[in-house]
DNA sequence: TAGGCCATCTGGTCCT
DNA sequence: AGGACCAGATGGCCTA
């Protein structure tokens, strides 16, 4: 049990008799006793009002003793159930807190989602990509992007293309080499000695990353377009 | 109507 | 102790 809690409980304990502010909206302690109290047919009919110390004896069927037992038991009732309130509200505030970061979480990575979409090539029919094809799509790019520059590099002498155009840092954070191809030759052969599938680093020789040509993943605006013909990285992966 | 996608809730686990 | 993260469950909405 929470330490918090454990306070709150024994501040309980400590004021059976009190209607505190912080627990409004809990039971009140007449409630506790309609609650607590057994029904009339159970304990009978109340005992009759008992006189000081007139004089008068008590009713001699209830000793003093007994009846103390029983106000004792019933102030333990109304605190266990009043305790028993408590620890349910804390649970349920801090559940109501949590979902509220949780929501919020989901939020930030929907955000960060609809981000990168936007930096993805769109599309004429402006479908929104799901949020695993904005994963796979975004992997798939980034990869193209990379041969890209391969290839400017093989054309390009006087140093590479990569480096000029990408910083340092960037280079070590492109795509590593995914695992190996499993469905490849289904690709037909006219551009497997070129194809990202016959390619053991590319995302498309993964079974994960099944694009390809045809469908509106597979060609991407502004890539050079020998990479665009001899890259069916992007096929309908369902 | 079945299946896919999504948002939300929830409890457990890990981390600071 | 509290927050972040994760995965499972659930229900709503949409489409073929």
């Amino acid at each position: 049990m929470p330490a918090s809690l454990e306070t709150c409980l024994s501040d309980l304990e400590c004021s059976t008799s009190s209607s505190s502010s912080d627990l409004s909206g809990f039971l009140t302690d007449e409630e506790d006793c309609a609650r607590l109290q057994p029904p009339a047919s159970a304990s009978g009919p109340p005992a009759p009002p008992r006189r000081g110390v007139s004089g008068v004896p008590v009713a001699p069927d209830v000793p003093v003793a007994q009846e103390d037992d029983q106000e004792k038991r019933r102030r333990r009732g109304r605190a266990r159930v009043r305790s028993e309130a408590l620890m349910h509200s804390l649970r349920r505030s801090r559940r109501v807190k949590a979902n509220d970061r949780e929501r919020n979480r989901m939020h930030n990575l929907n955000a960060a989602l609809d981000a990168l979409r936007s930096v993805l090539p769109s599309f004429p029919d402006d479908t929104k990509l799901t949020k695993i094809e904005t994963l796979r799509f975004a992997y798939n790019y980034i990869w193209a992007l990379a041969e890209t520059l391969r290839l400017a590099d093989q054309g390009l002498p006087g140093g590479s293309a990569r480096e000029r155009l990408l910083p340092p840092q960037c280079v070590p954070c492109l795509p590593g080499p995914p695992s190996p191809a499993s469905d490849a030759e289904s690709w037909g052969s006219s551009a497997a000695a070129t194809s990202p599938l016959s390619d053991p680093s590319s995302p498309a020789a993964s079974e994960d990353f099944a694009y390809g040509p045809g469908d509106p993943l597979f060609s991407f605006p502004g890539l050079s377009k020998d990479l665009l013909h001899t890259t069916p990285c992007f096929v309908p992966y369902h």
